[in-house]
DNA sequence: AAGGTATTAAGAATGATTACGATTTACTCA
DNA sequence: TGAGTAAATCGTAATCATTCTTAATACCTT
């Protein structure tokens, strides 16, 4: 997933095209790691003074909706970023200090033998926590 | 975990015994699947008109920390349930209609490879989604 | 039984998120 | 190209879960 497709995915959809959706979508591309709707707002300020929170909010969940943008919870807060890709299923290591993330090609879910034979599975989620190299100290 | 075995938890903690915590305790143990604060609160008012949020806030948090209870957030809801067994590593199915729970014994932990070398590892979390026989319609 | 301390109730405060009415902007099609 | 229309945005208020504050109460030790 780049700017490009999802501006391209945006107008497929019938939204429509405007300066912050592209200007939120280049901060995901330029930030490659979980960020909160804070931290888009904050990294925001200085191009769109005004801009409101339910702005980033709606855009974040409707990037969200769009499979442009996947998201999980940390401490509480929901955290966002591009989606890595859609063909390739994987899981994350995930710094708790800066929110970078290292996929994880191992998946769980292929090795269940049977466990939840008689269970409807609507998904599942596997999450790494730590530091990275940079974050330790 | 049981009651008693809580009950004595915190009195060689210093914790006061008091009847609130007892019912909470017993509610946990009557009630074996992930719920909120809310539906904690609601079960007690019966007994307890009277009884704050804070208490039961409190309570939540503090037998998170004494390893009482085990605590996993479920749509921005902090959920609680009765810590399954303190030797025995493993995870969870969960219902998201009633938060019942199935264990699973999959860790995928021990699968990685190496492939987080480098990283330092503070935890980790897998989880499956979906709905038990009870709640599939 | 009394004193010291932990616990509680009640409500106010916080922080993240959502909702709202008014205004502005982007797209459509004549 | 230029209204008309629906969507997007702003500014702010409302909501929801959770935490904090203060004063009163309950538990435990002696």
């Amino acid at each position: 997933m780049n700017v490009n497709e999802a501006i391209q995915l945006l107008k497929d959809k019938g939204y429509k095209y405007t300066g912050k959706r592209v200007d939120m979508l280049e901060f995901f591309a330029d930030h490659d790691r979980y960020m909160t709707a804070k931290e888009v707002l904050e990294g925001m300020k200085t191009t769109y003074p005004n801009l409101s929170f339910d702005t980033i909010y709606r855009n974040l969940s409707l990037f969200a909706d769009l499979g442009i943008l996947e998201t999980t919870e940390l401490s509480g807060e929901k955290h966002f970023r591009f989606l890595c890709s859609r063909e390739h299923h994987h899981h994350h290591f995930i710094c708790l200090h800066c929110g970078k993330t290292k996929e994880i090609d191992t998946c769980p879910m292929i090795s269940l033998d049977g466990e939840l034979d008689g269970y409807t599975i609507s998904g599942h989620k596997f999450e790494i926590y730590g530091y990275c190299n940079q974050c330790v100290h």
